[in-house]
DNA sequence: TGCATATAGTTTCAAATGTAACTATATTGA
DNA sequence: TCAATATAGTTACATTTGAAACTATATGCA
């Protein structure tokens, strides 16, 4: 069943948009008054923290984060001695990234500051309605990736 | 039932972005292909064809956008003659925006564009899904907003 | 009145983000 | 084995975005 007239305020694609810049917005306040770190940063130590060694290029991959704002990150943590980098004897041209003993540590006090903040922006979700939302949203992700190859194009003047 | 460990996988602030991310770059790529619209000036064409005369602050209000980035949506819309900007004698200050001919043979155009968009995204969702998905963004926009006022901080070393 | 403060909208400036060009290393195939 | 092409990551540049300052008008109150 189509909708037959547009309300910008039923608009699924804006309401998605206008909820996730609000919870953005409270993530990356909360992350950057606490831990002084951006949202890029704050993802590379999750990821980081999750896998033992990963380069780069992995972390833009599962992070859907672009290779620049990926490099950018971790030059930032590896300034602030957050991770650390090794050189990955398989290809010179990527490293190993790892967290530092401070990284870790930094990675503890996070990790339940986060689920903190996630438990009251969804105070009012049950653990079904959580799941439902979360696998609604892959499939919309899914979704969203096939149309991107099948794009189409006209003109207005 | 709060979640023990963090994955970011499973954060549903992550993933919330992530699927916004990958929604709006459809849309806007689409609205940037077909019509040569960005996305604010876009929710401004609605906002404008959903009233008869708005001002600026209104619509900055309805659709949660920053004011200087309605002024330049706004400018580069009337530029392209697609509002018309009426003066408004209660208040010199503000101006009512109203769609052109023009602006409005494009929302003509847009609207069923945007609802196709719309269902191709959500092509696999039936009509209680849909519902219960607004629902729940809303739920959460309300949370965040109310987050926004007692936000917690102190300092990490 | 007229002075102080508030508000609509614009402009200016600085920060964030992405695209394209670049460097260094890897891989492939003649 | 070496030339052509591809890839990981960085740097440079352009664009986008928002915060703060600014202009013009409004409002409140002495």
């Amino acid at each position: 069943m189509t909708k037959q007239t547009l309300r910008l305020d039923q608009f699924l694609p804006y309401r998605l948009s206008i909820t996730s810049n609000l919870v953005s917005a409270r993530i990356a306040d909360a992350y950057e008054a606490l831990f002084g770190l951006k949202i890029p940063e704050w993802r590379i130590i999750a990821v980081t923290a999750e896998n033992k060694g990963i380069t780069q290029l992995e972390i833009g991959e599962r992070t859907r984060m672009d290779k620049v704002t990926v490099s950018r990150a971790a030059a930032a943590l590896t300034a602030r001695k957050l991770i650390d980098r090794r050189t990955n004897p398989a290809d010179k041209r990527s490293q190993w990234l790892v967290l530092s003993a401070a990284g870790q540590s930094l990675y503890k006090a996070i990790a339940p500051k986060a689920l903190e903040l996630e438990s009251q922006l969804f105070a009012g979700f049950n653990a079904g309605e959580l799941a439902s939302l979360t696998a609604m949203l892959k499939r919309i992700d899914a979704a969203a990736l096939d149309l991107r190859t099948h794009g189409a194009t006209a003109e207005w003047p």
